[in-house]
DNA sequence: ATAACCCGTTCACTTAAGTTAAGAAATTCA
DNA sequence: TGAATTTCTTAACTTAAGTGAACGGGTTAT
């Protein structure tokens, strides 16, 4: 499980086994159990997460109906909005499946980084790149119709379409249920 | 104008006079007339932008339609998907007034980070502050009807409604330019 | 085992966005 | 200034998403 820590921090930067023990010493790895809310609306948080294996949502509840609007997968990271802000979260975090994953907060993080710069460039490598795969991502949405972003998606993500309930696609992909469930009829039609 | 970069980087970081300096003889500042077009599609850059005055566009053309997706204005930095990836670029930059802003590129970047090392914090907290604001931003879109994004762009930036074409507004909602008039034209109506 | 519940699908109906086209308003340019 | 072009709006029509309700399959709980 740690290797799989390691091959990723290797995409990076090259990591001594001085660094990796000390990284090692904190205590990162977790298992958390399908349906486990880990942030909650309200709720102050310094945590990160690096999912190793499962799958997360972000959902938000609005006119109380829950709004999935992301997930996150294998080697994926997540840094709440509310992290960075320091203001109280505007939405849920929870654990679709059972999840091994790291979950780190932001003092752990400003130790390591000062300890060891090398973190510090990895960190700003790491949120650039997901900064610029959300433009891309977001731009796609816009230019997108919700039958063009499932077809997307059935390519991108396979995985996802199988894993997840349909009504949280659907508001993932910006749509209702029965949206979704009438599109994926018509898409099936047009295949025959 | 100097002093806009520098009270904006002081939000991060302080800076001595030696930084500032150091700055300084980077020749960062551009005067750009409206209507040019810093980056095309297909083309490789390494440049990275921050909004003094004026206001930059991102498009796409897709089936030869323009597709707005973004827009800068004071105080914004943008760095294109493209000099993260370091592929060529799927889309369009250009300005849509007279703008001036500071232009610097990745390798300029690296010496400044190597030098000095408080530049990649502020890089770091940069990244992961425009991150979190754009995840907030994708989540809204998602979870809201065209007009209602529409009413909340007229509350978070009226500016934009002013500055900008319909039709490029259009796109940034994420619907068909007769749409937009229409739209504005049901609330106008709501309203009396 | 049966009732209660949750989920996905389907249907009929409503509402809003896409499309095509035309005209009015504003801007550009000669 | 006046012609040309572009931009915005309006309208009629088409298509797709939102809404409310009902149905069936599957799971959970009692």
């Amino acid at each position: 499980m740690q290797d799989i820590l390691f091959d990723f921090i290797s995409k990076y930067i090259s990591l001594t086994d001085d660094e990796k023990n000390a990284l090692l010493s904190l205590d990162l790895f977790h298992s958390v159990k399908k349906g486990t809310v880990l942030l909650k609306e309200g709720q102050k948080s310094k945590d990160s997460y690096f999912v190793l294996k499962g799958c997360m949502r972000k959902y938000y509840i609005i006119d109380g109906e829950e709004k999935t609007t992301a997930f996150y997968t294998e080697m994926e990271v997540l840094t709440p909005h509310c992290v960075i802000s320091k203001t109280p979260s505007e939405y849920y975090i929870s654990c679709l499946e059972d999840t091994i994953l790291t979950i780190s907060n932001t003092d752990m993080e400003a130790e390591v980084n000062s300890k060891f710069p090398k973190f510090e460039s990895m960190c700003r490598l790491l949120s650039e790149e997901i900064s610029a795969k959300q433009q891309i991502d977001f731009d796609e949405f816009k230019t997108s119709s919700p039958e063009q972003r499932y077809m997307n998606l059935l390519q991108a993500r396979p995985d996802l379409i199988q894993r997840v309930p349909q009504q949280q696609l659907a508001s993932f992909l910006g749509i209702k249920p029965q949206s979704l469930s009438r599109l994926r009829a018509r898409i099936f039609e047009k295949k025959s």
